[in-house]
DNA sequence: GATTGTGCCCTTTTT
DNA sequence: GGGCACAATC
């Protein structure tokens, strides 16, 4: 008794009064509010330990983070502060993985096997794109992701397809759009899907829903089962995913949300900010609390990201504050190039390792796009700086991966479509394109799935000569002999039994190029994450005694398509400068921030200025990647990028003067480059090698570039730009800072300038 | 039916 | 600068 006290009293005095009064209010609807930094994870993992503590059943516990790194962090730091004997029966994950999980059980009520495959967007577009084609429309106008964004949107709405298509605010939207036929898409990728047994990421959510609101019974033992209900980063919810914590909240009405409404970045993916505002409506008894000091960044930092945040108009009122010191000012630098951003910011990182003697893992690079990563990664290279890029094409969705994984599916569920489409002919086995595709037709003319086809050869005997049905035959005996051992094999036995047995390593080995290399060492990296797996302990649902996870192929797959990169280090200590987007930033701190790319149509992304919510969308990511920093913030944009292979002129985006001057470090020189070189400005070893002298003072290579003042300009004048050489001026529009001209040039053609920014030299004055 | 070459998209952000 | 669809050839 007294040990416990002197525990629960331990856990609340490491917090401050508001972490604390969020803490121990454990009853009842609460909502808080937490700022960024403000120890919005401290105050979660603390409060499911002081429940776990004051003797809550931890199997009557459901938290809902929004990835699977957040779950496990907060797993483990639960469990430090309670034991692992109480924290690990917390049912803590992603909506995805636990809903997924809740399927596995009750899916059959809804016609779907325990085996059922998921879908991952991939597989979604290709099937998306098979039925486009089916059905002749054309995959332009029909683009698969596209068509998928609508659906998932919909079904993220709890829109079923018939929904969809009885909908006339939908479908007059989709018709005006000129694509009428996103409702038939609809229908034929649901039925395949089924037929497939699978579902897709949104289907876990939708389904889930249907379980909850059409069988009592499943609802009455959810609600039975999840006595407190906990939900992390709220402001990126969903209506799916409100409604099932709605549910299952309804009978206890122990539910707690955390969120920053200023963090709300994912409406892109059906998100909505009014679940956060809504709450106080759906639950009038609420407690709220504020989270509003910030424990992780410097006075500088917390006050510019306040002043960009503040020029949203839709968002509740807090006051972000620190009594931290000032620290540094935010530095700006402007590069000429994507190249050059690359270089500036490789040595500005070399500079302060240097100088501070700091470890690379104190230093973030966050971006907009993925695609930007390759001019940094390149620079970094050429500065030796190790670094670490989470996110883009992640390990899954690599090729090879995939055609293994493929296999994997298969052999678990027959009827996985997309997976058998992928391996029957990988490696070429004979069965060619027409085969396949015949194949296709006769299936969907019958409802049935490819594999209850080949499944039974000799009804395909009028369709087909001898040679491809035993072909067809061979296949089909090789993967039912893989499912056999699926109950007498160890997951890792299993697969490599299956990847010799197919030969894919054989295959790519014919490829010895670095790329092949590389594949064969992604197919063993697999091999190895599967080895690990079989031998850990399997998991055992101590409350039913059922097995979760048993250590079979099956028990590996199961979770294989809700996992992401970051999900998948390692490495995790690793001592490498980090490289990911924002959004993959996002819950995540780091000494030394460098967000680059901050252009016009880029950072705001060009398809997101059409409306103001969009707008303040991304002005919340700018928020986001400030808030990551602790001590010092560097943000770079460059004039000029290659965009589709073509270097496309950039200006510096609007949330550069959206803070406030005073918190912006003002450059001691400008950054001007040599006017006699019109295209080779600073690429490659050269020019690092120079950086390099210089330290990190890129600033002052040579004579600066002077430009003339842009209102001598006229048309017909010949002038001179630092990059694209000489041109004649044929057009001038517009008036001061926007005024622009259209210029001729010999070496690129015709571009136009926007005078603010293009440093035009007159050379001549006809 | 497989392999190689060419031209045409493209680019947000992710479970 | 890359991935993918289609065409041409073996």
């Amino acid at each position: 008794m007294s040990k416990i006290l002197l525990i629960v009293s331990d856990l609340l005095t490491q917090l401050n009064d508001s972490q604390r009064e969020a803490v121990v209010h454990t009853e009842g609807p609460v909502m808080i509010i937490a700022g960024a930094g403000s120890g919005k994870t401290r105050a979660l993992t603390y409060r499911i330990a002081y429940m776990l503590e004051k003797g809550v059943d931890p199997f009557s516990v459901l938290a809902l983070t929004f990835t699977n790194k957040a779950a496990k962090e907060m797993k483990s730091r639960i469990m430090e502060l309670v034991g692992s004997d109480k924290g690990r029966n917390v049912w803590m994950g992603t909506f995805h993985s636990i809903f997924a999980r809740m399927l596995r059980v009750e899916g059959h009520l809804l016609g779907y096997p325990q085996n059922f495959t998921i879908y991952d967007s991939d597989d979604s577009k290709r099937l998306i794109k098979s039925i486009t084609n089916e059905l002749s429309l054309d995959t332009k106008v029909y683009s698969p992701s596209y068509v998928l964004h609508r659906i998932s949107g919909a079904k993220s709405n709890l829109f079923s397809a018939q929904d969809y298509c009885n909908n006339t605010d939908i479908t007059n939207a989709d018709f005006s759009a000129g694509k009428p036929m996103i409702g038939e898409i609809f229908k034929m990728y649901n039925t395949r899907l089924k037929r497939a047994d699978a579902m897709d990421f949104d289907d876990l959510l939708f389904n889930t829903n249907v379980l909850l609101r059409d069988f009592p019974e499943v609802l009455y033992k959810y609600q039975h089962k999840f006595k407190y209900v906990l939900v992390d980063e709220y402001q990126d919810t969903n209506y799916a995913q409100y409604l099932i914590i709605k549910r299952i909240a309804a009978l206890n009405e122990n539910i707690c949300v955390v969120g920053d409404d200023a963090q709300s970045i994912y409406s892109f993916r059906g998100a909505n900010i009014q679940n956060i505002l809504n709450f106080k409506i759906d639950y009038p008894d609420n407690q709220l609390f504020r989270l509003e000091q910030n424990y992780r960044s410097t006075k500088t930092i917390v006050n510019a990201a306040n002043g960009v945040i503040a020029q949203n108009k839709d968002q509740i009122k807090k006051t972000v504050w620190t009594d931290k010191e000032n620290g540094e000012l935010i530095t700006l630098l402007r590069a000429s190039s994507d190249n050059e951003e690359g270089t500036l910011v490789a040595n500005s990182i070399f500079g302060f390792k240097m100088s501070k003697q700091l470890p690379n893992n104190s230093f973030a690079i966050l971006y907009r796009t993925n695609a930007q990563s390759r001019s940094i990664e390149e620079a970094l290279r050429r500065q030796g700086i190790p670094y670490k890029i989470f996110g883009g094409l992640s390990f899954y969705s690599r090729k090879e991966v995939k055609d293994l994984l493929g296999y994997f599916r298969l052999v678990i569920n027959h009827n996985d479509e997309e997976a058998l489409l992928r391996i029957i002919n990988y490696p070429a086995r004979g069965i060619g394109k027409t085969t396949i595709e015949r194949l296709q037709v006769i299936a969907n003319e019958q409802n049935r799935s490819i594999w209850e086809l080949i499944e039974h050869p000799l009804e395909l005997q009028q369709e087909f000569n001898k040679g491809v049905i035993i072909k067809l035959d061979d296949f089909v005996t090789k993967i039912k002999s893989f499912s056999v051992q699926m109950k007498t094999k160890t997951a890792f036995d299993l697969a490599r039994h299956i990847t010799t047995s197919v030969a894919i390593v054989a295959d790519l080995k014919e490829d010895d190029s670095p790329e092949g290399v590389q594949r064969i060492e992604n197919i063993e990296s697999l091999l190895n994450a599967i080895q690990e797996y079989s031998e850990k302990e399997p998991v055992i649902d101590e409350e039913t005694g059922e097995a979760i996870k048993e250590n079979t192929l099956q028990g590996f797959m199961q979770d294989v398509a809700l996992l992401t990169d970051a999900d998948n280090d390692k490495e995790e200590n690793a001592d490498r400068v980090v490289l990911m987007t924002i959004h993959a930033a996002k819950g995540l701190e780091f000494p030394y921030v460098y967000i680059v790319g901050v252009e016009e149509n880029l950072f705001p992304s060009i398809q997101s200025l059409g409306t103001r919510a969009e707008l303040e969308e991304e002005r919340r990511l700018f928020y986001v990647a400030i808030t990551r920093a602790e001590l010092k913030l560097t943000i770079s944009y460059a004039e000029s990028r290659f965009r589709w292979g073509t270097p496309t002129l950039c200006e510096p985006s609007r949330f550069i003067e959206e803070i406030d001057a005073a918190f912006i470090e003002q450059p001691r020189k400008k950054i001007s480059f040599q006017a006699n070189k019109p295209y080779s400005i600073p690429q490659t070893p050269k020019l690092a090698k120079n950086l390099k002298k210089l330290e990190i003072e890129p600033m002052s290579l040579s004579e600066p570039f002077e430009s003339s003042e842009s209102d001598k300009l006229e048309v017909g004048m010949t002038v001179l730009h630092q990059k694209f050489g000489q041109g004649r001026i044929t057009d001038i529009e517009g008036a001061g800072a926007n005024k622009k001209a259209t210029v001729a040039f010999a070496a690129v053609g015709n571009k136009q300038l926007i005078l603010k920014f293009a440093k035009l030299r007159i050379i001549n004055e006809n």
